[in-house]
RNA sequence: GUGACUGUAGCUCAGCUGGUAGAGCCCCGGACUGUGACUCCGGUUGUCGUGGGUUCGAGCCCCAUCAGUCACCCCA
């Protein structure tokens, strides 16, 4: 029978792997709690309709990406492809918003159906940061503060570039849009079918066209810039002008725009050029709409969302997982000879009992010295324990040995009784 | 969704113009040593990704399919 294997796009992760990913989250744990988010979950399943009325009917995600199916009850359920849509019916659900402020974080797989590359797979994870019921732009600052914070924390700040800019308010944007439609309408018979169909239902993805043609054909278009609002305008000034006061570094850059509809006023990217091509580790902005576009009470909103993988290739490729964190056993308890069968669980019972941070193994399924030994070392122990016994279920008579591994070959005797608190000095 | 490259032992890979599948590492046992060494001896492992086709004969050629990698696109 043909053996079965992961969905495509799916990763396992492995012991080899876990250990990175346990870092990661600790850190990024460690610093929300510090900027004083608390953590909301939610399910990986929601109503179609929640992703396409907030991430926008004709984005990529919603057109071609989402894993969508039929239920037994016959209701269409899609597989969150983002965070933030859930998040936010989820509180607005349960009342966490009207008349409020939140800090909000959350953390869990997400599922697009893309051709999965390097940084890219179907199901992957986020660390996402949402706070809800300020108007800025300083929460938008303490967001951006809290990521340079992050990546203070993993030591890899020097290879991530902040990149900001403003694409302005709904409204403008609308004002916009409609001002291009009728300029791409003058220009109609220069577009492609692509590009006919989206300058009604999203003209400003007109702009991306990989055609050269449609690219000319846009020579002379109106640009955005001139429709931002001067609210928005203020708004972006100072934000600007907060992050070179924390010296947190960015640099602007017009062309970026979010994937995603909700977006409001400022949106950022932290990009690495350490990754190939999917260089985005962190993207967010405001959201203002949203909430109100899912039916709850106008309420203002900002986040950004983290790529997990993409984080971990930059720390595996960079070598910036301390060591410690990728060794899991510290100690390493052998018996040998005529030992009594439970006196190796019993020692490592009493030394986890006192030392309660440490990992510690003990030695099963028997073997020579030379293999118990060798396992020692392979299980990246820093210390073993060596129980040896000439006779007989006599623990008097056992000879108890600490031994450091590693390039040492550091060794003491001890008593049973004393090696809880001998083995102190060699940790 | 498009393109390019790649799939041979647990891992890394070799395998000539088609002629009965190999190495190293790892692992296990043993000798030696008696604190993972070295050396030596011995041992396990494959439907050559899968399914068809061509051929007397396919790991190698052809088609399809699945998967991986990278890029386009898009994003985290």
């Amino acid at each position: 029978m043909a053996k079965l294997q992961a969905i495509r796009g799916m990763n396992d992760i492995l012991p080899g792997q876990s250990l990175t990913w346990q870092y990661l989250e600790s850190c990024f744990h460690r610093v929300v709690q510090r900027y004083g988010y608390q953590e909301i979950r939610f399910p990986v399943l929601e109503q179609t309709q929640l992703f396409k009325r907030s991430i926008g009917e004709v984005t990529d995600i919603v057109e071609k990406e989402m894993y969508s199916f039929d239920d037994r009850n016959g209701d269409n359920l899609s597989m969150r492809p983002e965070g933030t849509a859930g998040c936010v019916r989820a509180a607005d659900q349960h009342g966490l918003l009207y008349n409020q402020q939140q800090r909000l974080w959350y953390a869990g797989p997400m599922f697009r159906h893309e051709r999965p590359q390097k940084g890219r797979y179907r199901q992957f994870h986020q660390f996402g940061v949402e706070a809800f019921g300020m108007a800025g732009p300083d929460i938008d600052v303490e967001l951006l503060q809290l990521a340079a914070q992050l990546w203070q924390e993993l030591d890899i700040a020097e290879f991530l570039t902040l990149e900001i800019n403003n694409i302005g308010s709904a409204a403008d944007r609308k004002a916009y849009g409609a001002e291009l439609t009728a300029f791409l309408e003058s220009r109609k018979e220069n577009l492609d079918e692509d590009a006919s169909k989206r300058m009604y239902s999203n003209p400003m993805r007109v702009l991306d066209s990989k055609n050269p043609q449609v690219q000319e054909a846009l020579e002379g278009a109106p640009e955005l810039a001139a429709f931002v609002s001067q609210e928005s305008i203020e708004h972006y000034a100072m934000l600007r002008a907060m992050l070179t006061e924390l010296g947190i570094a960015f640099r602007e850059n017009a062309r970026l725009v979010r994937g995603l509809d909700y977006y409001n006023n400022c949106v950022y990217e932290w990009t690495t050029d350490t990754l190939g091509a999917q260089g985005a580790v962190c993207g967010g902005g405001r959201y203002d709409g949203l909430v109100a576009q899912l039916g709850g009470k106008p309420t203002l909103a900002a986040g950004f969302a983290i790529g997990v993988e993409r984080l971990v290739l930059m720390l595996d490729s960079l070598e910036k997982v301390p060591a410690e964190a990728l060794h899991p056993v510290d100690i390493y308890v052998l018996s040998v000879g005529k030992v009594a069968p439970s006196l190796g669980l019993q020692v490592a019972a009493e030394l986890r009992q006192k030392y309660p941070q440490l990992g510690i193994v003990s030695h099963c399924g028997g073997g020579k010295y030379n293999s118990q030994i060798k396992k020692a070392f392979n299980s990246g122990a820093s210390l073993a324990v060596v129980l040896e016994a000439g006779q007989d279920g006599d623990n008097a008579a056992v000879d108890v040995k600490i031994r450091r591994l590693g390039d040492s070959d550091e060794s003491r005797d001890v008593a049973l009784t004393d090696l809880t608190t001998q083995i102190a000095e060699f940790l």
